[in-house]
DNA sequence: ACCTGAACACCGTTCAAGT
DNA sequence: ACCTGAACACCGTTCAAGT
């Protein structure tokens, strides 16, 4: 063997397979070895192409990212933009999509965006939209990070699914409220992405209530001359208090 | 060697060394030889303690769950039950504070309550007090799961430490928001504590909303007898339609 | 009952050797 | 440049042997 005059393996047919192993089997059976055995070449071989296995899962991962839609931060053609919070459940639902189909990825995948273009694509398209909506830049930041808190605990892992379906675990004494818990995972499809789609909605409308309380009613009128300071006006419900420290600092 | 007078082992010691090697260097560091290691005693003496390194590893995440508070769910002398939102958000807040003590045992611990004790009390003291303050049964489930997406994402990571601190990766042309995104990382237990109070006003301020349209406004006046039914009022703003087939499941 | 060392089938990664 | 087999230091787990 050795070289051959084309070549076995490429980057693509290498995140191709990895993703595919990891769907079907789990984080836990991706191996180098096992990866090479799935496309027929020796275990080291895959050092031709990526220095480490590292590596190899952020490919796998930034590939993932690369599928969820974007297109909602563009402007339209007359400079147009679409309402922060309609971009907002778009975005999220195209972002749950992509995780969900992968749902073995989302523990590497939810570390951050690291140097992954996909990822800080993503991040930059998100920021921009809030910031221009006149959302000041520490505001901005922590919605972000929201946003991104509650798709990827909805993505990690399927609530009803993780209630075993044997009715022996629910013993009526130690957990009064659970008699029906062992019908979750029948239902798993639904209930998930129901209680996705109501948080989603939650936290766009507790949003809302925000940007009405902070950015419109402060004065800024939602240009994006955004002023960095947050006057949390004295109408609020005394629960909206800043977390110390995070009043004006970094932008994304 | 062999067996000595007094135990050299206990389930307790080595869950508890477990955490701490998990905490200190992160789940990938946690081998069962390296643990015994660090117990100072052979590889296999720890399956005499526990059958597989997956058990060991429940009883792990268990205890962590055992340290969130549930006592907001409990009823006063009188009989008096804290209002669900003010329940959940003391009771996310705590929920959060475990995790996030021990950040990388979250994506084992978000697969779901599985046969852990502590965990399947708190999802039964989350639905328990949801129903008992009116929410019909299919609703509460939703809620208590995506009141776990959401903490558990903002645990699962820190979303400000995701970015490289390099200001070299922010290329201004790919990512023209993202110019301060490099000092996002210094300021990450703020901005992370900011992002999940945020999320979590926005939350309960949602979920409000909705049980006034829904509950309150369904006549079923916040009693323990809730219908099942949810009457999805015409006044809503006609993004709260239900998800098909989850109107009435199953429990939990 | 509880610990030990030896052994088995795995890992990620390096490296010299082949074409 | 791109693949190979051999080798190194690791894994989880089993098992016979010790007390």
């Amino acid at each position: 063997m050795a070289r051959p005059r084309t070549p076995l393996l490429s980057r693509e047919r290498i995140v191709t397979a990895a993703l595919q192993l990891v769907d079907a089997e789990g984080l836990a059976a991706l191996s180098t070895r096992r990866l090479a055995t799935e496309l027929s070449v020796s275990g080291p071989s895959l050092y031709n192409h990526f220095a480490t296995k590292d590596e190899l899962l952020d490919a796998v991962v930034d590939g993932v990212m690369g599928e969820v839609d974007l297109s909602m931060f563009a402007r339209g053609p007359a400079g147009a933009a679409v309402p922060w919070p309609e971009a907002l459940r778009d975005w999220a639902r195209s972002y749950r999509a992509a995780l969900a189909a992968h749902p073995n990825i989302v523990p590497v995948l939810a570390q951050g965006p690291g140097r992954r273009p996909n990822a800080l694509r993503l991040a930059d398209a998100v920021f921009g939209c809030l910031v221009e909506a006149g959302w000041p830049r520490g505001q901005a930041t922590r919605i972000g990070a929201l946003m991104r808190y509650f798709v990827a605990g909805s993505a990690l892992a399927s609530f009803a699914a993780g209630f075993p379906e044997d009715a022996g675990v629910y013993d009526a004494t130690d957990y009064p409220h659970l008699g029906e818990a062992h019908r979750l995972a029948e239902h798993r499809g639904a209930i998930d992405e129901g209680a996705f789609e109501t948080g989603l909605e939650a936290l766009l409308e507790g949003l809302a209530l925000r940007y009405e309380r902070t950015v419109r009613g402060a004065g800024t009128g939602g240009t994006a001359e955004a002023t960095g300071s947050v006057r949390t006006t004295g109408a609020g419900t005394g629960r909206t208090a800043e977390a110390p420290g995070t009043g004006r600092t970094t932008g994304a």
